[in-house]
RNA sequence: GUGGGCGUGGCGGAAUGGUAGACGCAACGGACUUAAAAUCCGUUGGGAGAAAUCCCGUGAGGGUUCAAGUCCCUCCGCCCGCACCA
């Protein structure tokens, strides 16, 4: 591969079929892509979110993997020690479902997926160093995630307490969100309940502040996600207080109802109390209420996501009970049970002041409640309620109104006063709240990491010595029970108690695969330590400096790794607390969609153009096209990796993924597109054959210039991540190659090679043994420029008269405004457009526009 | 419902507040060819005009500015996340 007699001049097609095999060899041989720590040398950590493993690759892999791999190609041609890993994401529901559905076993499933779809991922020629391989299915992984779960239990970063889940009364089964569809289970079809399950927590909630305030050092994420996740995490300062309440009789009960609200500036606002439907105190009423029990049940069918419920009209059931207003003796507010009060945030109760709060507005509607306005603009003494809550709070221009001693001050004001006041009652204090919650790590099923953990009648929970681990999942399952086959096993979860030795159960729950990932990158460090980290090897390639992945984990995902390495770092196993120091999330890859008159979804491959309109290519039968959707199973709009690979090779993919729509925005796969990436391929192909035969190097001045220009451009955009625009330049120094003589050429051409290497790596390589060059382009620096050919000392400046163009002229760089003026007024146009006006000002931009204001 | 994002020619898109439409695709015209494909050259936001040139134009409407695709306000449309999909 490392001839140096240049290959004989071909005007052949290039074959990637040849090709592409050939170089893919050749730098697995020379084993490029292996890391070693280095210390002399700066390091590069590039990471794509690693794949579940489903068996085919997709068009979102291939774009995902694409932009890593040109960083990490750029990278290393630039002189960075690069790790660029892969692994494998293999726990998780979908290999359930497979043994459910077709009888196979998961890890059988999992692991031939896995050979399949490395095979495809080695078809994309990536430059990944595949000796650290991980699966998160492979004991000697979760072995480790075991380990140092049971380090988090010592360090009191876990909690065991109960939870609600979807359940399936039909499959007796626990579902997934996803699984709930109009509130029924999606096999079964039976209404879903809620149920209560003692459940593992990690206490997430205990880093709250830390993750919300180190978000502002993490200036190379994108500013969406850092405002993605400071609202998920939700700081809020407010009050919680308690209510004295009496049912009605008058009866005083014995315990008060704390609420909390961030807004006590609105209490004589207040026009009802609403309680979650899974609050002490609405279950304690509904044992004695059907109606409220009934009530129970209705919230229950809503499941468990917050979607849902928000999404739910706005419903409560009246309990019976009045809460005292604090400031107004005369004031009972009757308290309900709702169902848009979430039990897991605050304290599961609220007041309601519907002037001022959507949900209230709707709830106070439908029940007939008052509606009071308490805040209104300043001078506006009172403010008509429509269906519109006013829920301005900025500043000194809204004040209180109708509010006895809060009358005219500001929110702000009001807050503090009522905090004040209700400290001196005693009946609340100032307290600041997170909408984060816990993480609930406990998942009834078979296919994830066992938790490490053993239930003794007399011992309790007692954790499984270090010794005993791993905790393996036995292989001899069946599926043919619904529920957790662990739970079924005859013999796994029968153990003798570590501490008393007497017979007791292991916990047959397993772990949310969301952990499985939220160490795996500091793994990739020392994939075959006998610790979980390797702390010299972490040290070295710690944080990843550039992690690649969809935005759809901007926040679960990316925030469980952020708490992850805080709860290693407690734990000793890592020594950084943010592991992600460049974030870029890339957009989806979309395609138009095809149905027939059945409404069926047909594949694109099926369909084809026949006189202007799409058909099916087998039936013949008429086909609608409908809109540009995100690639999914269920729309069949997707587009097979490894077939567009076969057809027009690896690099056309990666090209036409880098090409033209920006990395961060969605992409739609045409052929057309697909084809245009193939042809352009063929016109290097040419211009390089055309190269190779004149060996000279007499570039004139001006291909020089645009070489240089381009170099920098070009290294520039890829620091950037700017892939569509690094193309555009590569095209245009194309243009300016196949513009010169070819003897003018040879130079410009081995900088083309070297600049599109990082997305074309095969046809690079093609090329540069065309050329006669030595040795591997992917072991070649990455080219350099001559600062001093970037600038140009002629400009061509816009000439406006009242910010419209009417001129442009050609000017030495660096005129200033006294030089410009004379030229510029006795030009025609400008002479023609002033039409005689005088001139009220002369603004120059330099080296780039004048503008001559006169009147209109 | 809620949090976040996006919107520019026929299409994908480019544009530190400073010449809107770079670059690519498609289309059209031409060269080459017996012919087609491929390739090469040229044209291409809309409108008026013989031309010079002028008017309009970045989802809609307002505003700030000498100057707005870019900044501010209101609205419309589409997309993503919502804690057990990964």
């Amino acid at each position: 591969m490392n001839s140096k007699s240049p290959a004989p001049v071909s005007i052949e097609r290039y074959n990637h079929r040849t090709a592409e095999p050939k170089w893919q060899k050749a730098w697995a041989d020379a084993a490029v892509f292996e890391a070693k720590e280095d210390a002399s040398r700066p390091k590069y950590y590039v990471l794509e979110m690693f794949p579940y493993p489903s068996g085919r690759i997709h068009m979102g892999h291939v774009r995902n993997y694409t932009m890593g791999d040109v960083l990490a190609r750029f990278r290393r041609a630039c002189g960075y020690n690069v790790l660029h890993p892969m692994g494998w994401d293999a726990f998780g529901m979908p290999a359930e479902n497979a043994a459910i559905e077709r009888g196979v076993h998961p890890k059988g499933w999992t692991y031939s997926n896995i050979e399949a779809m490395k095979g495809q991922l080695k078809s994309m020629g990536l430059s990944l160093d595949w000796s650290r391989e991980i699966a998160t299915c492979d004991p000697g992984y979760y072995m480790h995630e075991q380990a140092m779960f049971l380090d988090f239990m010592e360090a009191g970063l876990v909690e065991r307490r109960v939870s609600q889940v979807n359940w399936d009364p039909v499959d007796q089964t626990v579902l997934a969100n996803e699984q709930v569809i109009d509130g029924r289970g999606w096999r079964s079809g039976a209404i879903v309940e809620k149920r209560e399950l003692a459940q593992w927590f990690l206490k997430i909630t205990a880093y709250a502040d830390d993750l919300l305030k180190a978000l502002d050092g993490l200036d190379k994420w994108p500013e969406k996600v850092r405002l993605m996740q400071k609202n998920w995490i939700g700081r809020s300062e407010g009050m919680r207080f308690s209510f004295a309440v009496e049912d009605e009789t008058g009866k005083l009960r014995d315990e008060r109802l704390t609420v909390y609200t961030t807004r006590h500036d609105t209490i004589f606002g207040a026009s009802f109390c609403a309680l979650s439907a899974d609050h002490p105190l609405v279950k304690e009423i509904a044992a004695k209420r059907p109606d409220v029990e009934a009530f129970r049940r209705e919230v229950a069918a809503l499941g468990t996501s917050e979607e849902s419920i928000e999404k739910a009209e706005k419903k409560g059931v009246f309990l019976g009970l009045y809460a005292r207003h604090p400031f107004s003796k005369d004031v009972m507010l009757p308290v309900y049970a709702a169902n848009f009060v979430l039990m897991g945030y605050g304290e599961g109760a609220i007041f309601g002041c519907p002037a001022h709060d959507q949900r209230d507005l709707d709830f106070a509607r439908k029940y007939k409640l008052p509606v009071l306005p308490v805040v209104a603009p300043k001078g506006e003494a009172n403010i008509t309620i429509g269906t519109e809550a006013f829920t301005d709070t900025e500043g000194d221009n809204v004040v209180l109104v109708n509010s006895s001693f809060l009358d005219g001050l500001s929110v702000d004001k009001a807050k503090e006063e009522i905090a004040r006041r209700m400290e001196e009652m005693s009946i609340g204090e100032r307290r600041v709240n997170f909408r984060l919650r816990d993480w609930g790590v406990s998942r009834q099923r078979y296919w994830g990491c066992p938790i490490p953990v053993i239930h003794c009648k007399a011992c309790g929970i007692v954790p499984v010595p270090h010794s005993g681990l791993p905790v393996q999942l036995p292989e001899d399952v069946t599926f043919d029970k619904p529920g957790n086959p662990l739970l079924h096993h005859p013999t796994w979860r029968h153990v003798k108690c570590p501490s008393c030795g007497e017979a007791a159960e292991r916990e047959t729950d397993t772990f949310d695969t969301f952990i499985d990932s939220s160490w795996y990158f500091a793994r990739f460090c020392s994939p075959h330590a006998t610790s979980p980290v390797d702390e010299k090897a972490a040290r070295y390639w710690m944080g990843v400096d550039q992690y690649i992945g969809g935005v759809e984990h901007a926040i679960l995902h990316l925030l469980y790794s952020r708490f992850y390495a805080r709860a290693m770092m407690k734990t000793g196993h890592l020594h950084l607390k943010e592991p992600f120091e460049s974030l870029f999330t890339q957009g989806m890859v979309v395609h138009e969609t095809f149905s027939n008159a059945a409404g069926e979804w047909v594949l694109p491959a099926e369909a084809q153009q026949v006189d202007g309109k799409w058909v099916h290519t087998a039936t013949g039968e008429p086909l609608t096209v409908g809109g540009i959707e995100k690639m999914s199973k269920s729309k069949r709009n997707v587009v097979d990796p490894e077939t567009i690979i076969a057809a027009y090779g690896a690099d056309t993919a990666r090209w036409f993924m880098l090409s033209d729509t920006p990395p961060e925005r969605d992409i739609e796969w045409t052929s057309l597109g697909a084809e245009g990436a193939w042809r352009f391929i063929q016109r290097i192909w040419r211009i390089v054959g055309e190269g190779a035969a004149e060996p000279g190097d007499a570039m004139s001045p001006e291909l020089k210039k645009s070489v240089h220009k381009t170099i920098a451009a070009v290294t520039d955009d890829l620091e950037g991540l700017r892939f569509n625009r690094a193309i555009a330049r590569i095209y245009e120094l194309a243009n300016a190659i196949s513009a010169a003589p070819p003897p003018e050429r040879r130079g410009a051409v081995e900088t083309l090679v070297l600049l599109f290497a990082p997305m074309m790596p095969h046809l690079a390589e093609e090329c540069w043994w065309t050329l006669g060059m030595p040795g591997l382009v992917v072991t070649t620096p990455w080219p350099k420029y001559d600062p001093a050919l970037l600038v140009d000392d002629e400009v061509t400046m816009a000439i406006q008269i009242n910010g419209k163009r009417r001129d442009e002229i050609k000017v030495a760089k660096g005129l200033k405004k006294e030089e410009l003026e004379p030229l510029v007024m006795v030009r025609d146009a400008v002479v023609r457009s002033l039409d005689g006006k005088p001139v009220k000002k002369f603004i120059v931009v330099p080296d780039r526009i004048v503008n001559i204001v006169c009147a209109p």
